[in-house]
DNA sequence: CCTTCTCTAGGTACAGCGTACGTAGAAGCG
DNA sequence: CGCTTCTACGTACGCTGTACCTAGAGAAGG
């Protein structure tokens, strides 16, 4: 996530005569999008590797040991590559994250056609999607700190689009509705994880909202700590919202 | 966003019988909760600076240059402080992070007590977040990676259930419309943030979904893109959706 | 065929990160 | 006054992303 200014890429001359000759050619401009830039040129010698083999091997790592152990030493040691041979491949860590997310989308299983039903085809993306983020922990996270449209997610879109098509709505209208869902969709699973993270964690803030509901100074919460029954039932708090999510997005403007 | 598992703290003693006295006697079990940790114990000097300060300082430069700024060694130099010094107030990064969450969260302007419109007072809440984030546009970012409950959310949660309390669902219905609500909120700076971020990158974007619909596999993203007017006033997509977002909440069960 | 040129693989190196640990001295308590 | 407990902070370690460079593989053009 970088805040502002990237530092502008190469330029990478030494002197302004020098003749081309020397080091890279500089390639004049890259696009930033990885899905622009052609896997493979067609000269040299063929690639050890390629993307979808490193999305594996990055998604392993998540899988197994979070996303903070993803990192490009540890990715090009799983593919029994140098460090620096995956810069060949990815040319940003930026871009590693964009290729995990895509591969992790290809997951949805969807069905060639909308069936007509749009509130049950929806609730079927949204738990498919909840499995997706429970499969990957490290998912709702990734997917809450960039967007990022790869091929599969342009599937999953233009998919999302076709279900939504009786609404009546318009296109951008219909792409809103998306990322109120998803939206939704993500948070919950991220929510999930980090309740999930630490037993310790959730006893301290227990206590610490209990603490903060006897000293008074916040009547309403007290109260719907006091009046809050056991732990819901994940699933069921996850359907209940999603319908009211699935509503917003069916009612008539 | 650490994992799984913590390396589980200090439980620092060289050898098993060494007498108590070198280094630091381990404090047996402090709480991982920053707001369960006093801010001063009484004994010893006077500390030279207050987490407020500190939280001011690290909010400033983040505003000013991003969140990948803010690192331990900044925060201490903007406070003309020894990096290592930071650690006393601050126990870990997170916390600091937690700190400028809890900080911000006090631009709210919380009224003393609900109008009884319901729907003006969510409208209310929502605007001054969209307020505070652009404010401060490395906040979506946290606000999505780490649920944080300092004392000024506290206030916040107690306000929005007080708004809340005509609608007649539970508490626990109630926090999690909050959940909702905020995430909603929070996803919509998100997405304005990394929209504003790069022109070039919008264009590179716009290129790539216009070859993608240009390509005829994903015919009904092609339909709303070729149907897509002008982009909209960010402000009245905003209110679009947050009607509707208030309207799932306070629809009947 | 050989030459040429482009691509890949990978090592080295650097700046910056979070933070463990140890030391020196100040301030409150008995 | 001492004892204890706190604060301040320098040093150092392991890790990160990645800029840059050197070899050599292998397709394209003559």
């Amino acid at each position: 996530m970088p805040s502002s200014k990237p530092p502008t890429g190469s330029e990478s001359h030494k002197s302004p005569d020098a003749p081309q000759q020397p080091g890279r050619p500089t390639p004049p401009e890259a696009p930033e999008l990885i899905w622009l830039r052609p896997e493979r040129t067609g000269r040299g010698p063929r690639p050890a590797h390629s993307r979808d083999s490193i999305a594996a091997a990055a998604i392993g790592i998540a899988d197994a040991e979070g996303l903070d152990a993803v990192s490009m030493r540890r990715v090009a040691a799983a593919l029994g590559a140098g460090t620096m041979s995956l810069y060949n491949y990815v040319p940003k860590k930026e871009h590693l994250l964009d290729l995990m997310l895509d591969a992790v989308t290809g997951e949805y299983r969807l069905p060639p056609a909308p069936s007509g039903d749009v509130r049950a085809d929806l609730a079927d993306l949204a738990h498919q999607q909840l499995g997706i983020c429970r499969r990957h922990p490290w998912l709702p996270a990734l997917l809450l700190a960039r967007p990022s449209l790869g091929p599969n997610a342009l599937r999953y879109t233009d998919h999302f689009l076709a279900v939504t098509a009786p609404t009546g709505l318009g296109g951008g209208a219909r792409m809103e509705a998306m990322a109120l869902f998803n939206g939704f969709i993500t948070q919950f699973a991220q929510y999930e994880q980090t309740a999930a993270a630490g037993a310790k964690w959730q006893a301290e803030l227990v206590g610490y909202l209990g603490q903060a509901a006897a000293s008074g100074d916040f009547p309403h919460l007290a109260q719907a700590f006091a009046t809050a029954g056991p732990p819901a039932d994940p699933d069921k708090a996850f359907d209940r919202t999603l319908d009211r999510v699935i509503s917003a997005i069916l009612a008539p403007t």
